[in-house]
DNA sequence: TGATTTTGAGACCGATTGGTCTCATTTCAA
DNA sequence: TTGAAATGAGACCAATCGGTCTCAAAATCA
């Protein structure tokens, strides 16, 4: 990797958390001129505009907390376990300084910045597209209910949790995030997960 | 009331969709002042910083939407039967421009502006008291089940609804909303309304 | 109507914004 | 080791930021 390109990963790397705290008019070049100790010259060098660095930005965000939230996943063979993990790893993983690039930017290039506004559908795309294919995989292999709508079960999950997450914020607890991990884990058992055969019935979680 | 509370009012009725669009650093006092048609020294007259203004735009924004939420559910006995009336409105009612302004202004007064974040925590303190007091009624009433645990319902309500806005709000889309006014109702109906005596065990919804 | 208070236009302020450009220094391949 | 290419410091720019102040006009009182 040439120095350049170091340069500009560290830029991505100092600039992300900024960005996610602050959203894109908040943090202000000076902003990141501070972070990183390079001056202007040393920035526009790598980036062509400030919002070509924020989008970047915002894309080595989403890559960190989504790793962070499919860690694991993989090691785990049956459908519905992954993505009981998956939500784990979302109610309990410390995230991103700022907190989940998703909800944030969403927020923040609603109106107005449609490259930003973009980069952040593309995200939850790829978000939901993994939770749409294990539903489906689990379909296939028969740990999961054939009757399910696999898109649904993804809004539910992301849904959940993001709004869960925005509670959790605002009140600065983690009791939210904490009841929909149980709640969510109780949806996945009863309704999402294949009944072997006899027509189990399990009650519903308290709440 | 007098001409300056007069003009407080249009200020603050012009200024909050913008607050609400556009995030506090977002809304500039230039766009202030081209929405009122005023010059600064009028806006200032009224208000001693953008700060303030900003904070009472979110009240007025606040009581606008909390209003729309609650229209028709004063006319409802049956606490269960209000609190779907209160699911109903929100995924229903085109709320205010910009979006929820608990939504907006939680995430971008997170981090900095104390003042806008406090406002945001009082809102939704509002928000869940109300949902808190219906599902306290409904029990006492014979509505709701005994055994539920009141601010959990709330939380779960909230959190559900703000998710499925925000999914609605990235990819442009109802589905969302819809599917979880579906997915509220069915649990309102099988987790939280008082069965009477008999187990009913209704099905729970699909997804 | 007349005296007084309230109101708001708009010039002005220093600080900061995103962005450009030059040029000395570093990097790196030959 | 040398020479061309890549890099980044930093001065500079016009525009805009939130905020202040003065004073004529309008509203409100008696």
């Amino acid at each position: 990797m040439s120095k350049g390109e170091q340069t500009r990963q560290f830029i991505l790397e100092r600039a992300a958390p900024i960005f996610n705290q602050r959203g894109y008019v908040g943090c202000a070049l000076s902003d990141v001129m501070e972070a990183t100790g390079l001056n202007k010259g040393g920035i526009y060098r790598h980036f062509e505009s400030k919002e070509e660095l924020a989008a970047e930005a915002f894309d080595y965000a989403w890559r960190t907390v989504s790793a962070k939230r499919r860690r694991g996943m993989e090691d785990i063979a049956n459908e519905v376990d992954r993505l009981k993990h998956h939500v784990a790893n979302f109610t309990e993983q410390t995230n991103f300084p700022g907190g989940c690039p998703v909800l944030n930017t969403a927020v923040d290039a609603d109106d107005g910045n449609p490259v930003l506004r973009q980069r952040v559908r593309a995200a939850l795309q790829n978000w939901r597209d993994m939770l749409i294919a294990t539903v489906e995989e689990g379909r296939r292999s028969g740990t999961v209910r054939p009757d399910i709508d696999a898109s649904r079960v993804a809004n539910r999950i992301i849904g959940a949790l993001e709004g869960a997450n925005l509670l959790a914020r605002i009140e600065k607890t983690r009791f939210p995030l904490h009841d929909t991990l149980i709640q969510l884990d109780s949806y996945l058992e009863t309704e999402v997960r294949a009944t072997s055969r006899r027509r189990a019935a399990p009650r519903a979680a308290k709440n």
